[in-house]
DNA sequence: GTCTATAACCCGATAGAC
DNA sequence: GTCTATCGGGTTATAGAC
């Protein structure tokens, strides 16, 4: 069995994904951990210092937790893109779309956060940008000449952002498949120009 | 001045908005509303119906609180498209990047909410979409035919929404910045696609 | 309609035994 | 390291005077 406190880690990151942060009390995640309350306050100061070991387990397995799973089999860069975002699509039909991304979640729920919260809530989202920019970096030759790679990495995260919280609060994927549409539809038009584009490519 | 009710749901909206719901106690909002705690449940039974309240005042003030001032002296119904992005990039500024979408925020801040709640929150979201495709249907002529208007403008809402929750988090412009421009790029193969395409259009 | 007072409850955090 | 017990403070909501 984990670690005390891997398992205090583990049941704060289920509960606040589910539940969110203020709404989660240190209590369920004692009881979630198969701990006591006053127990957690061994291994954490305070709530936010849960919070905060949270955001630093997302930022370490992002590789093992969400890049692995979605891409297990999928070689092409450019269809690593959407598998991701058909990763986040599968996330919400398995939840009957009440999943939500924790780390979106968060960084609405808290308004106006600690500082250090705020930062590691920014380097999560900068994980998954780079992520992506990446990918695009591999397929730099097939997409056309002078694209800012990273704003289309950014815009791909926007995207996928959205259309959760859209298919969330809608209940329904067709906001997320309406979304990610769109944006094939723009990939396939810049992998298109390339394409055209033939010649000298550096 | 306006009615103890009205000075309440104003408050309420500017609360939320600001420090989430939550956060925002019944007693803030009596004071902010100069009223007393007490005083707000004659109007309200519960806080939830504050929040009900809230939501209908976004819904049925769309137009005065948000299109209009966006899109002053914007007759171009794709510049409508990003005059409303800029419009946001405006709060975002004011705000020095502490502004989140009060819809957006409160969809992600409550993860289990009463139906009526999330029905409400929907239909916000299903308001803002139609606008922009009120928008592209006007332009009909100059975007590609068989192109799909309600994945476009649902495209266009998540890349706000994302944008947004991007530069709150960072506490920068940029990240919107940059999902604005490779919006704006696709609009521009869009367009530049049907210019080309010419011959008949119906 | 508006106010004061308070009930009833829950939470984060602490103290201290073992 | 883990437990029980509890403090101190804040919250929604209610009761009832005016």
């Amino acid at each position: 069995m984990a670690s005390t406190r891997d398992r205090l880690v583990i049941a704060a990151l289920r509960l606040f994904a589910e539940r969110g942060y203020q709404t989660t009390t240190i209590a369920e995640i004692g009881r979630e951990a198969q701990a006591n309350a006053g127990s957690v306050y061994f291994f954490f100061p305070t709530k936010q210092q849960i919070l905060l070991a949270v955001l630093d387990r997302y930022h370490d397995g992002i590789e093992e937790m969400l890049l692995a799973p979605a891409w297990a089999g999928v070689g092409d860069p450019i269809e690593r893109v959407f598998a991701l975002l058909e990763h986040y699509r599968g996330l919400l039909v398995e939840s009957g779309c009440a999943y939500g991304c924790p780390i979106g979640s968060l960084a609405l729920e808290l308004h106006e956060p600690d500082p250090v919260v705020r930062e590691k809530l920014a380097a999560n989202f900068e994980a998954w940008t780079r992520a992506i920019e990446a990918c695009l970096g591999e397929a730099r030759e097939r997409l056309p000449q002078g694209l800012d790679r990273r704003d289309l990495s950014v815009f791909v995260l926007t995207t996928m952002e959205g259309a959760v919280m859209l298919a969330r609060t809608s209940r329904s994927t067709a906001p997320f498949e309406a979304a990610v549409r769109a944006l094939r539809d723009h990939f396939d038009r810049l992998l298109r120009e390339a394409s055209t584009q033939g010649g000298e490519r550096r």
